[in-house]
RNA sequence: GGGCGGAUAGCUCAGCUGGUUAGAGCGCUUCUCUUACACAGAAGAGGUCGCAGGUUCGAGUCCUGUUCCGCCCACCA
């Protein structure tokens, strides 16, 4: 064995990050090379981030498509960076203040501010530091941050922009409080739970008389905000009422029965309460109707003034007084369960409150239109194709978009009020005064926007927009939005409304939504399950490399998965495995001599995997072609275990046995499938794959036969070139069935033995009657012995023989084998084998005949006819020789000398 | 109420231009520490591809319907 000192098994401790650094170091994350550019923004992570099982995706996915490009020798940009988080951070800064006796405040908005930054400077390098753990290759000297200088001058840019364009309003509307976090929150960032609650009947009474309406409601305490009670129009049991006067329980504040037909008659008591303040369906009717609108809530969710006695009450706390109060005043009828949907904060979970409040709003419909266009023709291409229909479906029905917030954290609204006339002054700089009367009292508008505003901006302003910067002009539109389906509309539709409006180009070209990664069990994860699983601790298990293949195999585009620990084991195992084909195919190079002497041709083997080496990069091809991503790694895995290692190692030991030019030869091709299968994997399996090179590159490059790419080594596999398998070749496909053969023999031979219980140490003889193949099969006679574990000796190989006596026979496609070995015949054993093989050939020639005199014949092509016709062909043939054999074992010939 | 996805071996999942004996990993059975690898090697068992129709010479793959599970969207109190 030759003298290479390495380990048996492979130890990605100690190599990942020795080789990022080195990748980093090298400038290989930048781009290189002229032409049209692969460019690729990376979906920001929160600053305050600790790196979760979504991140391990994107990098996954991102960065395989990134040295895929790079390989392909484009000019390849992967922008990085990370966004502030404005409503995330926040929270964990107002809990963090709070462990430490004080809030936000006590401290005011400067103060505040400043732990904000000192917060992200100290935390914000963290998740970036992770995602260099995962080998995410990309442009760390192009990092940008939502809050960083020119980020904040792109959203300024954009926000003046809209507002002079008339798409950017402010005003009371009906927006979604959080009353925990104080402030409003988009619709998306309402999430609805479905949850059993109370439905609550109670009677509206009218005015002047003792009848009263009956009426349901799920929020009793939304009562004292009643504006209306209202009934459809030709409900015959509450007409009579239209027109005439209700009184607010315990309030008696007096208010009119209307008739609107948006009530649904067969619902609940067939009567509704309008509370245009508090319920966004109310909100619509109300204004139909011109009713007026209470507040009966104040910011942190108590009852207001509005809610007179009730004032100051805690919502919940309201609701069960005042249903008390109304028990007590004879108003309540019943109360029933009813499963309800709960709007929920998505961020604390708390229970949101629609209220009437003053906020910036983007108008939508006007930049929809674009966006949804730019889908549908085409401009944009949505992978999976299924979600443009969820992106039209959204789009179309867009409503308008609450970007303020009630937070200090982010990037504050440019608008200033004035103190004395009331006007604001939308500015891109701060103004000395007010634009409308040159007050000098002005101040600027507290509100911050919401954190995606400033993300929907990220493929362009991360490259200097509003700047025609050079960047700009070279990487935009960038190619393609990597990201998970959760955010198609948070992020993807809004960056592509927004890249049209301020650019006028789609800002991407594709739109690739990977899944969701749910726990083994397909749950989702989530901190409150406790069924979290933590990347960092899966990469000190098994490798950075394992968890990357496990994520992008075994599933497909925009499809969730679960990640289990057995397939991680198995890709980890699989590293391993790429690790010690390595060792191996090392020992072939040391064993190589300089040169050759003569001009050796390669064998079967040889022949079968390099065609199958050109398969597999012309299906990898074509896979990535269209991000079948998945099926391309697992068709790498197949073909360098099951085809590559399993075989064609095996045969290589005999090979390079031989010594001379077939070990040259040998070890040529032996590199040549081996690095061509690196570079396949590596955008899947960064780490492990390009430690490898290194050795084959180094072991190349010290031995005297300078074995290696015609064009030479590269430094590092990352910039490698990308295997190219040409035009097919009709050899190719011939080779591979040509070795097929070789493969069922052996096969056969080992189940044999395996069946007999033969001992692996014994090498056996046997006599095989080839036919046509006794040339083939004559020229692999060292392979055949040497993995079917025959006596080389006694290996005797013919076109014709008569069998031996007292052999065990075989059949295997055309070919008869003979074991003539005593201690393990049992001609019963080989008759029930025989036959069963027999009967399973017969019914695939009955099966075959069938098919053939069908229509089959003549409406297939001819082709896939022939195809068939062959198959029968060749099963006709076994189905005799079986035969055959069966009569011989039935004829007792073999039997004499067991009796003997 | 709309829309989408899933249902394939005991388990977790691939199988994307329909081609005729459906694959992998794990698990299971038997053997082997054979000079790359026991994170391995060899052999094997195991599936009417949810159900019902249809199109087709041919369907896991296309169409229709249907059941169960999951997700998204939506103003039934």
């Amino acid at each position: 064995m030759a003298d290479i000192q390495l380990q048996k098994t492979y130890d990605f401790s100690t190599v990942e990050e020795r080789l990022y650094e080195w990748w980093e170091q090298s400038g290989y994350f930048r781009p290189r090379g002229e032409g049209s550019p692969f460019v690729i923004s990376m979906p920001p992570p929160n600053v305050t981030d600790r790196l979760h099982i979504g991140h391990a995706m994107f990098v996954a996915v991102e960065d395989l498509m990134i040295r895929h490009s790079r390989m392909k020798g484009v000019p390849t940009l992967w922008v990085p960076g990370s966004d502030h988080a404005s409503i995330a951070t926040e929270l964990q800064l107002k809990k963090q203040l709070e462990s430490e006796g004080t809030s936000s405040s006590e401290l005011g908005r400067e103060a505040f501010l400043e732990r904000a930054w000192e917060w992200k400077d100290k935390y914000g390098g963290i998740i970036t530091e992770q995602l260099r753990r995962l080998g995410a290759s990309c442009d760390w000297q192009r990092e940008r941050f939502t809050m960083d200088e020119g980020l904040s001058r792109a959203v300024i840019e954009s926000f003046v922009r809209l507002y002079e364009k008339g798409l950017i309003y402010r005003g009371d509307y009906l927006i979604n409080w959080s009353p925990g976090l104080q402030t409003a929150v988009s619709d998306l960032e309402v999430e609805y739970t479905e949850e059993i609650g109370t439905l609550y009947h109670f009677k509206y009474p009218i005015e002047g008389s003792d009848e009263h309406i009956p009426v349901a409601t799920t929020r009793p305490e939304t009562i004292l905000g009643d504006t209306a009670v209202a009934v459809h129009p030709e409900d015959d049991r509450y007409r009579q009422f239209v027109g005439q006067t209700c009184l607010v329980p315990m309030l008696n504040r007096r208010i009119p029965v209307i008739e609107d037909d948006y009530v649904d008659r067969e619902f609940g008591t067939g009567a509704l309460k309008i509370t245009p303040g508090h319920d966004p369906a109310d909100y619509e009717v109300g204004k139909r109707h011109d009713l007026p609108i209470v507040n009966a809530l104040n910011k942190d969710a108590t009852m207001s003034e509005a809610a007179g006695p009730y004032a100051g009450l805690d919502r919940y706390e309201c609701r069960e007084n005042l249903w008390a109060d109304m028990e007590a005043a004879g108003l309540t009828i019943k109360t029933e369960e009813y499963l309800q949907q709960v709007p929920r904060s998505q961020r604390g979970g708390e229970i949101v409150e629609p209220m009437i409040s003053t906020q910036w709003f983007v108008s939508m419909e006007m930049l929809a239109e674009p966006a949804i266009e730019a889908v549908r023709e085409g401009r944009i291409k949505v992978v999976p194709e299924r979600f443009a229909k969820v992106y039209f479906n959204w789009l179309e029905n867009i409503r308008d978009w609450c970007i303020s917030r009630q937070l200090w954290w982010g990037h504050r609204i440019p608008a200033w009020h004035c103190g004395d006339c009331g006007e604001i002054t939308i500015a891109r700089e701060a103004p000395a005064q007010c634009a409308a009367c040159e007050s000098t009292s002005i101040e600027q508008d507290p509100d911050v926007l919401d954190t995606w505003f400033s993300s929907a901006l990220w493929p362009f302003s991360t490259l200097g927009w509003p700047t025609e910067t050079e960047d700009l002009r070279t990487y935009y539109p960038t190619t393609l939005m990597e990201t998970g389906y959760d955010i198609l509309f948070f992020w993807v539709a809004r960056m592509i409304m927004t890249g049209l409006e301020f650019t006028g180009q789609v800002p991407f070209s594709t739109v690739y939504l990977h899944g969701l990664v749910r726990d083994a069990d397909g749950r989702k994860m989530s901190k409150t399950l406790g069924n979290v699983i933590d990347p960092l601790e899966i990469m000190d298990e098994f490798g950075t490399d394992a968890l990357r293949f496990t994520l992008l195999t075994g599933s497909s585009p925009g499809q969730d998965m679960s990640l289990s620990m057995e397939r991680l084991a198995a890709n980890r195992n699989f590293a391993n495995k790429l690790w010690n084909a390595g060792r191996l195919v090392l020992n072939a190079i040391e064993a190589a001599p300089a040169e050759p002497a003569g001009d050796p041709t390669r064998t079967d083997s040889d022949r079968w995997i390099l065609s199958r080496m050109n398969q597999v990069i012309r299906s990898v091809d074509r896979l990535f072609e269209r991000h079948q991503y998945g099926e391309a790694g697992r068709q790498i895995y197949e073909f360098f275990w099951s085809e590559f290692a399993d075989w064609h190692l095996e045969i290589s030991k005999i090979q390079t046995g031989e010594g001379g030019d077939r070990a040259w030869l040998t070890a040529r091709i032996l590199v040549h499938v081996y690095h061509s299968t690196l570079r396949l994997l590596h955008p899947f399996m960064p780490f492990v794959t390009e430690e490898l090179y290194g050795l084959l590159k180094s072991a190349c490059e010290r031995h005297p036969a300078q074995f290696g790419p015609r064009r030479g080594w590269e430094d590092a596999l990352i910039i490698a070139n990308w295997p190219e398998a040409g035009p097919v070749e009709p050899w190719e496909s011939e080779s591979v069935a040509a070795f097929t053969p070789l493969q069922e023999l052996v096969v056969a031979i080992r189940y044999l033995r395996s069946e007999r219980e033969v001992q692996a140490a014994q090498k056996i003889p046997v006599a095989i009657k080839a036919g046509d193949l006794a040339a083939f099969l004559e020229a692999n006679r060292a392979a055949l012995a040497w993995l079917a574990r025959l006596d080389p000796e006694a290996v005797q190989i013919e076109a014709d023989l008569e069998p031996p006596e007292d052999a065990i026979p075989l059949v295997v496609g055309q070919i008869e084998a003979y074991i003539p070995l005593e201690g393990l015949r049992d001609p019963e054993q080989d008759r029930l084998r025989i036959a069963k093989e027999l009967e399973a050939v017969g019914e695939q020639v009955e099966r075959l005949e069938t098919l053939l005199a069908s229509q089959f014949s003549e409406r297939a092509p001819a082709e896939v006819v022939g195809k068939e016709r062959e198959k029968l062909e060749a099963l006709q043939g076994t189905a005799s020789k079986l035969e055959d054999q069966l009569a011989t074992l039935e004829s007792g010939k073999w039997r004499r000398s067991q009796n003997q």
